[in-house]
DNA sequence: CCACAAATGGGGACATCACCTGATTTACTT
DNA sequence: AAGTAAATCAGGTGATGTCCCCATTTGTGG
């Protein structure tokens, strides 16, 4: 086919799991690994960086979330392929990716076979999602068209809000939050402060517990 | 040094990873992977059948647990070694990883020559835990041996400690818990003060979500 | 083009908390 | 009877967080 092979960069925040993965790839002589993320943020780091032409990623990392990690990623370089490699079949978490721009979706109890299937069919421009969950979100999909007003306290967050809201989840100080994200401390303060009027909540162990329990922690 | 491969049996319920980690084992000379499981029950057959040098088992899988798997497996040949092979660093899957019998625990954020380092000790005969997790827990069960007293931070909490770390866990703040236990706001700040000296963590954030981690936030 | 929301930041008052120094009382163990 | 651990409380300092005020920039939709 191509010349070259293609560029592939790995997002997992299991080590093991990308060096296995990158073994597995290394047989195959159409591929090649050229960089890895162990989390979110590093995803999207390295994916503008290097411009790969797929991006394997894992939905559940810690700092910044698959699904975040996507629509930052498409917003700037549509370009690059992404699919996601899980352990979620549930229907939201499905169609989340997707919506945010994902390419591909496969769990990570798929094989080999089935793995390079969605990595082809992915780089040749198609889409790929594992048989598993396929069915389920093509009616979910198809539903999920005409009504739309769930309108939760949950839904007014914005993005940016729920990455505050999921750092803070992990224990982090606002110091720490605000160097990690390189914006100001005050700002974080104030994104806090939305939340927490938004939330009616009013401390930090609130915002905790609200955050653990919306599973937007990792650990 | 042998001349036959040491036989290698993997149990783990994503597909993905057990390829991942037949790819990069398959670069060692000296290893082979002979099985694979993707449940706890399959995990205990498979040994039992193929009596492998060793065996790299995940925690959490289907039908029956990794600790489960590996008390029925090392009671019936104690000779196969067992490496846990997961995600979770707290030590309580540390300590009844080791009380089930195995000989190595590593975190699949390991890389692959810590992974290959903890193969090899193990199949001289060592142990081999995760650095992460070595330091905390290597007290706590050597310390378990002789004595029967503490074995995991855990259980060094007293119970108005955890009392405390409950409410805490719930988001109230200090003057709400000093009011509703009927003590002092100070006395309520060196409780909260010792948990987190002991159990090493720096913010009422952090302390939430160890509480909630282990369950003892009810909601 | 204008309005609005989202994200960014600053100032400042005040509350809460983290972390240290002590202390006393009670109760259980040796 | 002495020792020890648990639970209670006090004082203090500096860090952190809460919650108001305000502003600017950017993008999106009417």
């Amino acid at each position: 086919m191509d010349k070259e092979k293609k560029r592939i960069v790995i997002a997992d925040d299991h080590t093991i799991l990308r060096e296995g993965l990158k073994a597995l790839l290394y047989l195959s002589t159409e591929l090649e690994v050229v960089g890895e993320a162990e989390d979110g943020r590093e995803a999207v780091r390295i994916a503008l960086e290097l411009k790969p032409d797929l991006l394997l990623m894992d939905l559940s990392m810690p700092r910044m979330n698959g699904i975040e990690a996507i629509k930052e990623i498409k917003k700037q370089h549509p370009e690059i392929k992404i699919i996601v490699l899980t352990v979620y079949k549930t229907e939201e978490y499905v169609l989340a990716s997707l919506q945010a721009g994902a390419d591909g979706y496969i769990l990570k109890e798929a094989n080999h076979a089935e793995f390079l299937l969605a990595i082809k069919n992915v780089l040749m421009g198609k889409h790929y999602l594992s048989p598993e969950i396929s069915g389920k979100v093509i009616e979910g999909y198809l539903k999920g068209q005409q009504d739309q007003a769930p309108l939760t306290v949950w839904d007014t967050l914005t993005s940016r809000e729920r990455e505050i809201l999921k750092l803070v989840g992990e224990g982090y100080k606002n110091r720490e939050i605000a160097d990690d994200l390189c914006i100001s401390l005050k700002t974080v303060g104030k994104h806090r402060e939305n939340l927490m009027k938004k939330l009616d909540l009013h401390t930090a162990s609130a915002l905790t517990s609200y955050a653990i329990e919306k599973g937007l922690v990792t650990k």
